[in-house]
DNA sequence: AGCCAGTTGAGTCAATTGACTGATGTGTGG
DNA sequence: CCACACATCAGTCAATTGACTCAACTGGCT
């Protein structure tokens, strides 16, 4: 977490950058990033310089920056091509679907061994890696332009609780992602068929925060508040 | 990460072992579990043996335990309270606020020296720490039962997808909790006045994700589902 | 008072880690 | 062909860490 030792990107060739972003990028995702030493990545990577890492990236936020950008870019590659197949009258699922789909679709064409939901769910709840997750995806000019179209479902418009429930929503994405990543990785029976039905719950969990009913934030008493009742036979009704 | 040396509970006074856990509580959520050694510990706690938080718990993973269950124990009282006051027809609300409001209520009660919330959105995605605390929490009668009793509400009955379903709830508790949490220490504004705000706010989100219209997990076609479609004036309609 | 189990203080130790150094390898442009 | 810049290798170094030892202390009990 020290100095910037990162060399300038088109520097020399390219493959041993990659596989040390492979390498750390599973060992981050198997045993923790703040598990995972310099030299364990250098040893599972093959190679005899024990601080490669730190040679190619610098310090291990560094690490974590270049492989999430690695990711994001990929991604924003795929949600640049979503949003030019929407015309001005997108749904809210389809916009949704902006969000969701482009990680997922990632992760489909990764097909077993992907890691980065892991390694981004861990980063965003450390207290040292978050803003570095936070401020690369900050970079995405598709990700600003969904939230903007998203806007005009959210009844407050562009507050402040607007931008907890932006991160309430991104984080619910990558947990559900890595939920299932860690689930296929260790063989365990996922919840969904594929990649696809995942994104699909996910849209549905994101269209059910977005069209929430807000409570006022008066005082109000703590129980009893004005949601449905159950009925006879179990179901629910949405009030209104 | 090794052998229990963990002492009995009751042997010797226990201000020592309170101690550490409030010092550990909290250097791990301002710096992180794993950048948080047992001698910062121990001198942030002022004590002379560098290993004492060794002593008492053991290895880290233990001592995460022990903050754990700490804090599950609280809420478990809180919430038995919630559901005693709850007859048979409690609303969907009330039975998602006694999952909800046993944490806002305990923080609240902690006032602006709360760490827990942040400490446990790191174990939860840490591959090394996250059986421990869902084992912890596993522990609690009163939890099982709001789950069983939140289960009428789910369509689909306790299948697979359920558990799924209430993993992420349980991480949106966490996670926005943690996010104010984070505010609170740091001075940041906050999206909602109170913890019993945020409390409602969650509730309307996990409201949504729990009535959310289900997509049937047919191989449909990727976009256009049959979700609401924009109006004019920007608002949105939930079909049927 | 005197014993004693458990706790705390003070320090040691091997292992690990990140950062560093210098020699050697490599491939690309001139 | 040959510099030259970068990459890789092999090894060193101080700092930190968890685990450990042993002495000193504490409070309850007889």
């Amino acid at each position: 977490m020290t100095g910037d030792r990162t060399r300038p990107a088109g520097a020399g060739k390219a493959s041993t950058r990659e596989l040390i972003l492979d390498t750390a990028e599973r060992l981050f995702a198997e045993q923790g990033i703040f598990a995972t030493s310099n030299r364990r990545i250098a040893e599972a990577a093959g190679q005899g310089n024990s601080s490669v890492a730190g040679y190619h990236f610098g310090s291990k936020a560094d690490l974590v920056r270049a492989i999430t950008r690695r990711f994001t870019a990929e991604v924003e590659r795929s949600r640049v091509g979503l949003l030019a197949g929407l015309d001005g009258s997108a749904g809210l699922a389809e916009l949704l679907g902006c969000l969701v789909r482009p990680w997922t679709d990632r992760f489909e064409s990764l097909g077993p061994h992907s890691y980065f939901a892991r390694v981004c769910a861990q980063a965003m709840n450390s207290p040292a890696l978050r803003p570095i997750v936070v401020e690369e995806g900050s970079h995405s000019g598709s990700l600003k332009r969904t939230w903007e179209a998203l806007g005009r479902y959210l009844p407050g418009g562009a507050d402040l609780s607007t931008e907890i429930r932006r991160g309430v929503m991104q984080h619910l994405i990558v947990f559900v992602c890595a939920e299932r990543e860690s689930a296929l990785a260790e063989g365990r029976p996922t919840s969904r068929q594929t990649w696809t039905d995942e994104a699909n719950g996910l849209i549905d969990a994101l269209y059910g925060i977005m069209t929430a009913p807000l409570a006022d934030l008066s005082p109000s008493p703590v129980r009893s508040r004005p949601y449905g009742r159950v009925t006879e036979d179990g179901a629910h009704a949405i009030p209104e």
